[in-house]
DNA sequence: TACCAGGTCGTAT
DNA sequence: ATACGACATGGT
């Protein structure tokens, strides 16, 4: 089956967000002006290309089966969060004065949510102390490894490991894909994740949970709670956050997480994906 | 060539 | 609770 529909997009930039070094998962495959991955759609896989213009996004769509395109639609809506109210939220920035310009800086940046959750906790796992261009490299290498292929007119494309598959490797063999010392940590996580139910919990419960597993401290189980379940609250804390903070606030390091909750609230999210894009890119500390 | 990377873990205080 | 060194290895 080949479809090809639009959605409407609004303050949403894809080239910004694709490369946003979110650890949902890596940017999706590029080419010219289009971007293409492999979703399970309706448990079927199915590879969607997408592509920008102005407030629309132009989905086009091939499967071996007839999918719905309400669940295309709803999926791609939900990876990039496009029904989240930003005008709202950059009404809160702008009215919140110190912060109040960085807005400028990243209009049309959203999340990029997992499109599956387990790549976003294994992605999320080996992006500690490891730069944005190897982890990605790494999640791409066990998708060729280890996921199912599939192949379509565009290409070939991998899905990411099952939890099983990743937790009956040795950790040699997960090294091959060059995720370094942490492969202890993918090994003895993957096998125990499969039985946690993270969506029904809320934001306390299931960080404190996260934070049980080999490789997921803080930092990790945020990511995984905001770019993983949408935990709007979750305000991953990392070196750029730090700087940027400091910057702004006077907040010892150590508090920095609890002092974003009560200050940002349901907004602390988008906030740290603001500050970090703005501290990454303004060049203030160095840059990219 | 050294040095760094969207931190976490184990150990010592 | 807080501090600090070790940690694999690709990228530059």
């Amino acid at each position: 089956m080949q479809k090809a529909f639009n959605i409407k997009a609004r303050e949403f930039d894809l080239e910004a967000t694709m490369y946003s070094g979110q650890t949902s998962q890596p940017p999706w495959h590029k080419n010219g002006k289009y971007y293409s991955e492999l979703l399970i759609i309706d448990n079927k896989p199915s590879l969607v290309t997408i592509k920008q213009e102005d407030n629309k996004l132009h989905v086009k769509i091939e499967s071996p089966e007839k999918v719905p395109l309400s669940e295309v639609k709803e999926k791609l809506n939900h990876i990039f969060d496009l029904k989240f109210d930003i005008e709202g939220f950059y009404d809160f920035l702008s009215s919140y004065p110190p912060l109040d310009s960085i807005v400028d800086y990243s209009r049309g940046l959203r999340l990029f949510l997992a499109k599956d959750i387990f790549e976003c906790i294994i992605s999320s796992i080996t992006s500690a102390n490891c730069s944005i261009k190897r982890w990605t490299k790494a999640i791409d290498n066990m998708k060729r490894l280890w996921g199912q292929k599939y192949t379509f007119s565009k290409g070939t494309f991998y899905s990411f490991p099952a939890p099983d598959v990743l937790a009956n490797l040795d950790d040699d063999s997960l090294r091959l894909a060059g995720v370094g010392y942490r492969a202890k940590y993918i090994r003895k996580t993957s096998k125990r994740i499969t039985r946690i139910k993270l969506d029904v919990m809320d934001y306390d419960e299931a960080f404190h949970l996260l934070l049980k597993f080999p490789g997921i401290g803080p930092k990790v189980a945020d990511c995984i709670l905001l770019y993983g379940f949408r935990k709007l609250e979750a305000f991953p804390v990392d070196v750029w956050i730090k700087k940027i903070m400091e910057h702004f606030f006077s907040v010892d390091d150590r508090h920095l997480r609890d002092f974003a909750r009560e200050e940002f609230g349901e907004y602390a999210g988008y906030v740290q994906l603001y500050l970090y894009d703005y501290a990454r890119k303004s060049g203030i500390f160095g840059g990219v």
